[in-house]
DNA sequence: TTTAGCACTTGTTATCCAACAGTGCTAAAT
DNA sequence: ATTTAGCACTGTTGGATAACAAGTGCTAAA
């Protein structure tokens, strides 16, 4: 590949980024100051390497998947950041009673306003928390909250009809063996050392420590799901994209856009790099027409993720200097707040 | 309007509902036995009336608002619900270790899967619970987890950053004092005698007791801000419908449903009366183009709403009698619970 | 290696046409 | 007084066709 073939292909991505338009050979010969012949023969050659692609026999050229990644990889410029959109996070981060979560949550309900794309942040991830105890209140004699609290701080409730075979008392019994022997659990660990150490004991004092064991397991598992916050903000703006401007293709996105499974896996990042990572339609399995662009944070002992859902079109520059631009503020917040 | 004319505005709406098609007179003529130009006279009255309307001159008729509402008022008849549907709502009920709210939830789902409407819960509105128990749970020597609980299971949590100058146990001390005088005392009433009868007391005790009274103000006034919880069901399923299947409407709704404001409006029901309510298009302020159908519900002790969206070509009876069988088997559920 | 020129392909748009579904109206029939 | 058959009229729909724009590949000359 020499330079004006990376040029070319860097142009072309980026004109039909901007347009959502095949790119043609007449509108780039000004760029390069020669005939749009010279610019055919060019594209002849990329089209045979895999970097674009024709819808139709006569059309212009369009980036393929292997053209955006090799753009992403090789070409692309990192975009300084307008003052505007600067300021809009500035203000964020400049307001110090705000909690983080709530802070990084806003900066991406503005970066989906700014450029019209979906984002995800998932918080507050509970697997690094640890149990810190276990409460059960009465509500009456048939009725009883679980309420589980972690060593960060996250609290989890769930409450349960007991059959009347059930005394209170074995329950919060139970909940005082656990307070005594799986306090400093890891969170996510607490339902295996629950069947392997607490029901065993129970399975002696209480006739019915099958239920008792399961309203404690229903109570854990229902904190692991419920713990990870996720915040997807502006799942409509997406829809603004062009290409997504027909009804069948409308609708398979909004679904997959409430299909909360989808949304944990784009936003769950078990990797251990911190760098942004971008996952380019099919290339990836999340989506053969979206492109996630994702960055870990991990901050005053909170860790998580901030991810952006746009067309393979998107705007990878702004979004990569966008999101490194968060990061950079979270950093100075790091700073200020940090105790740990 | 004699008999004949109910009847055809009748099949006439119920034909609409079932087909999304606009209604001709030929296909009428059999069940009226009479020629299409009788059906056709009969029609212009009704056009006349206001009942119905045609899309272009030449097109069948398809009931207007009006029409929908002197169906919904005069001529509906309550549809019996099938067996399947039956004994969906009815396993949901079956699982009495389920909570109520979660029951009613379900239910929704439920409705929503097999109508293919988007559906509502607002619950547990907290305003006529009463304060159960508060705990203090320490995370480190600087930071506290208020946790309060209510008599009907409603639990919200704060943390806590204390200054150094203030002890835990101080802050411990204060939440027994406030467990054993003020249990009982209604959520929202809380704040009043927490300073009337709590900072009085603490006042002799605790050199720093503002900050703390602030800790436990802050604590009951944000319960009394987060608890109205609602849940939306199959956001998207009403996207089946045939009437949303153009994009631009389609965009349209997908932000109306996105919008926390339009959900909150279409949930809450300050109204007093109990009976099932329709509002239909324009008619409403809602939305022009969709029927809610919406009602209240008022179950040991915690009321809320169930409501279903849909397009105003909704099949009413339908909902209307699963939405009234849900109401059913949850006063069931009351006999078996309900204590209070 | 570049370029002008040209034939060719495809998508888009507009227009026309016929088939169709359904109406309103009139005049005759019941 | 109702009902109905008949008919003219009016939009909708779908297919065919033509004109046009955008863009390509290829060839031959610069």
């Amino acid at each position: 590949m020499d330079e004006r073939r990376n040029n070319l292909l860097k142009e072309i991505v980026e004109t039909y980024i901007k347009t959502a338009k095949p790119v043609g050979s007449k509108a780039l010969c000004s760029k390069f100051d020669c005939s749009s012949a010279t610019i055919r023969n060019e594209m002849v050659i990329l089209e045979d390497l895999g970097y674009i692609e024709k819808n139709h026999i006569s059309s212009g050229r369009v980036p393929s998947e292997k053209g955006y990644r090799y753009y992403v990889k090789y070409l692309m410029e990192p975009e300084k950041i307008t003052g505007s959109d600067m300021l809009k996070i500035q203000q964020i981060f400049a307001d110090n009673e705000l909690e983080l979560s709530d802070a990084i949550t806003k900066c991406m309900e503005i970066i989906s306003d700014i450029t019209n794309y979906t984002s995800v942040v998932l918080g507050k991830n509970s697997a690094d928390n640890a149990l810190l105890q276990v409460n059960i209140i009465a509500l009456n004699d048939s009725q009883v909250v679980a309420v589980v609290c972690t060593d960060k701080g996250n609290v989890e409730n769930k409450t349960f009809n007991l059959p009347n075979t059930i005394n209170i008392n074995e329950v919060i019994k139970t909940s005082e063996l656990i307070n005594k022997m799986l306090v400093g659990t890891p969170i996510n660990e607490v339902s295996i050392r629950l069947e392997s150490e607490i029901k065993p004991i129970i399975k002696k004092q209480i006739r019915q420590y099958e239920t008792v064991y399961n309203i404690f397991y229903d109570a854990f598992s229902d904190f692991v799901q419920n713990n990870s916050n996720i915040h997807i903000n502006g799942r409509t703006k997406i829809f603004e994209q062009p290409e997504y401007n027909d009804v069948a293709e409308l609708k398979r996105l909004a679904n997959k856009l409430e299909d909360i499974d989808f949304i944990e896996k784009v936003s769950r990042d078990d990797d251990d790099e911190n760098e942004i990572k971008i996952y380019i339609g099919d290339e990836s399995e999340f989506d053969p027409n979206v492109t996630i662009i994702r960055k870990k944070y991990h901050i005053n002992g909170e860790d998580g993720t901030i991810a952006v859902i746009g067309p393979k079109r998107m705007d990878y520059s702004r979004i990569v200097s966008l999101l490194e631009y968060v990061d950079e503020k979270l950093d100075s917040r790091k700073e200020k707040d940090g105790k740990d």
